[in-house]
DNA sequence: CGTGTTCTGTACTTCACAGTACACAGATTT
DNA sequence: AAATCTGTGTACTGTGAAGTACAGAACACG
């Protein structure tokens, strides 16, 4: 784990040295990635590096760890108003904005990680099954108070609707990646909106 | 580009190289990946590596154009029926048996690649932008020819829903290689599903 | 102040891995 | 069977990048 600071210099450089590598790991991925360039980009030494981390995977991990943790903070708000049609709307609304922003055509922070490294250990896995569980957690709460109001068919399958609408954000993030063109995200999410619409509650 | 083998020999051994390059990387990703693993698994020296490749650049570009052909020529025969939702329905479960296996739970083998990859140069990124393409032409044609025959609406964007479609794929195969559990496939198509059923000509 | 602690700069070591050199083997042609 | 091309085995070199050592600066607290 390295050392954790306890003075507000300590702490700024820690952030500045994880903020840099998050920044250049999102560019040009992991492998890419060597701890000589973090040092230049957050203006540090060597032993900065081996001051608050063990070595460079546990850089990487804890890389890992905050780019989840910020991702998960931006979706918070919207994800908490998840609780009609209309509540889904303005949160896919606010991902394809997001997604259509300029540097996020990097396709999905959590999902590019996890696909370079699940690879790699069963721990590191882990860390992202945990990231999706904790990202899926809101969206199937909002659905099940939905289901609970009427709004939603009392047979459909809260967290089936979940996994499936997680997928099609990724999967558009994936493609929008690849063909640096930002509305293959909000064409992914029609078809959850689809599958969504169609397990709601048939007008009488 | 190395040396094109001549003899069946060399066919042979130039093959090796590549498959074993390809199950390598597909386990463990590509940074992960030395020459000296690949001529372990293959069973030849380093001279023949740079016999038939320039350098490890190559050999990895190599094995993406194999790779893509591979998954295109497994996917072909199915999705050349793709022209009734009938046909669809028959090609979204092979596409789902296949990642049910065992051994596919490592997500698709372009779009892991892709991913890793797509961030590296523009020359990369493109082949993957025309492994898509190739891979949702005979998708698209399909659709069209759905919509010529009326089973589908007229006004439907066909490319859209082929996008959409891929898209389902790719998101429903991470999350599936991230869970290690193979339904999340199934779980991701069942939304484009219902997007192509809303594109069907409504019963009279 | 001064003394211990946290933080930082630089120069070094080590090693794994890409890439090279070169000799040997097996086939094919005439 | 000589000549020559294609293919193969092994041992080497060079380098880039992770990790280490250690001295020096900034800071906290008496």
């Amino acid at each position: 784990m390295g050392h954790t600071p306890t003075t507000a210099r300590g702490r700024a450089t820690r952030e500045r040295i994880l903020d840099s590598a998050a920044d250049l790991i999102q560019q040009r991925g992991v492998a890419a990635v060597t701890l000589d360039d973090v040092e230049r980009a957050a203006g540090v030494g060597r032993s900065q590096l081996y001051h608050y981390f063990d070595d460079r995977d546990d850089l990487i991990r804890s890389v890992v760890h905050s780019t989840v943790d910020t991702v998960l903070a931006a979706q918070e708000p919207l994800l908490l108003e998840v609780d009609s049609l209309a509540g889904i709307h303005r949160w896919f609304d606010a991902i394809e904005a997001n997604g259509t922003r300029q540097d996020a055509v990097g396709g999905c922070a959590i999902g590019s990680l996890a696909s370079q490294l699940s690879g790699r250990d069963d721990l590191t896995r882990q860390a992202f099954v945990d990231a999706f569980a904790r990202w899926e957690a809101p969206l199937i709460a909002g659905l099940r108070r939905m289901q609970e109001s009427g709004e939603l068919r009392p047979d459909a399958d809260v967290t089936e609707l979940a996994d499936l609408t997680m997928a099609a954000i990724q999967g558009g993030l994936l493609l929008a990646q690849i063909r640096r063109t930002p509305d293959q995200l909000r064409l992914a999410l029609r078809g959850a909106r689809a599958a969504l619409e169609d397990a709601l509650t048939p007008l009488p």
